[in-house]
DNA sequence: CAGATTAATATGTGCAGACATATAAAACAA
DNA sequence: TTGTTTTATATGTCTGCACATATTAATCTG
């Protein structure tokens, strides 16, 4: 071991690691087990455990009761997003956020909707549309349906104050969600929001959440021409 | 407690999860410290620990020694993306894979991805572009610029029979990289190769992959029209 | 030989106890 | 009052041990 070479967790995470990346232990090679780890790096069995589960969490190792554990064969990347509040994002910008409100009103959902959400058709949602802006230039669009049934309180609320995003937030638990990443074009109505010119590539991210099984909203946010969503691995 | 009410690790997380959920704890207050609820469970401090370590990291809870454990007041949602081979997400998709080496020589790297990358500029790369297909439909464009000084094996593979992508994972070890997700319109290159109209949005990922502090490669992958990036939070 | 049973083994999880470490709060000093 | 030192406390981590569980390998049985 050359560095941090600490019989912590971390230490023997980062010299498996080095095993993994330096090829010293072969993709889809068997690994020593746990408890003789645990002798090399002389620990105890759980700590060798710890390292290993993470990194098997990560995916580069593959790990089996009684077959053992291997070296991952198709590592899989595995990337971590996160999602902030949108103001936030902005704000991290070093850019001054501001939040502008188009339409509110209760309406039936459209049929593409209510069935991905499993709500009856023509049931009658909160659809609220807006413009988040950085600096006073457009940053993107969100155009959002809110489930009424399960939140009565979002007839209430006052989205020209607060942007439905955040209030959802503060009024809105939910176990789970599903999001989607794509890019499209931009339709006449959106390039004018934007102030973008028609047709320009628009970074989409479509979400639904729920809780539990109900449908809490779904929003599809359209950022204006230019925005990159970065990350590490 | 309801349902998994084994004092075991995952049913303390999802009774913990319960409670933040339906604002039982409210976002920004102050939770019960491990040896209370480790009584209150009838468990030890070390499962009442895991689970609630494994909520921090997702960001549900923020922990600090001596101040203790609060909600979240802003749970940015955290999304996981695995990004597999390109061969396997095709297969995936119950489509036929296929890939078709469009360029391949060796030539001074353009300024700007020198300069990103940190190299001297004029540094000689190996780029290589290519199509996979699935199911004989371009399915999205690689373009791929690959350090030769650290892989001057690379030199002599032959990407018309092994895309540039899986050769890398055979021969390429990592340990870090950046990505950035973003959309951009099809100029007439992107467009004819992809078999698309001119000036269709395409969902673009731009990856540079690192070991240590080198440099192995830098790709720009384009999707054809249409595709979509799918997670779950 | 084929199928069912049993044993062996590596990981998964749990416990009690100990010490380490960060840090908020209290006590103290200038 | 203000800055510094001390103390108390909650989390972070490790140990050694035990038992649970999945699953392979060996063994038995018809």
């Amino acid at each position: 071991m050359t560095l941090a070479d600490t019989n912590s967790w971390r230490g023997i995470q980062t010299e498996l690691l080095r095993r993994i990346n330096e090829r010293e232990w072969l993709p889809g090679g068997l690994v020593p087990n746990e408890a003789d780890l645990a002798q090399e790096f002389g620990c105890a069995r759980a700590t060798v455990n710890r390292a290993m589960r993470e990194l098997a969490d990560a995916g580069l190792l593959d790990r089996r009761r009684k077959a053992g554990t291997r070296v991952a064969l198709h590592p899989t990347s595995r990337v971590i997003l996160d999602i902030p509040i949108i103001r936030l994002e902005v704000e991290q910008r070093g850019a001054e956020w501001r939040y502008g409100l188009v339409e509110s009103r209760v309406t039936p959902a459209p049929l593409a909707l209510t069935s991905r959400l499993g709500l009856p058709r023509g049931t009658e949602m909160l659809h609220v549309t807006g413009l988040h802006y950085a600096d006073n230039r457009p940053f993107l669009h969100e155009d959002r349906w809110i489930n009424i049934n399960l939140l009565p309180m979002a007839r209430d609320a006052d989205f020209s104050q607060v942007s439905a995003n955040e209030w959802l937030i503060q009024h809105a638990p939910y176990t789970g969600g599903d999001i989607g990443f794509s890019a499209m074009n931009a339709d006449a109505r959106l390039a004018e929001l934007l102030d973008a010119s028609e047709g320009s590539a628009l970074f989409v991210v479509d979400r639904i959440t729920w809780d539990k099984d109900t449908p809490v909203t779904s929003v599809r946010l359209s950022y204006a021409p230019g925005y990159r969503m970065n990350t590490k691995i």
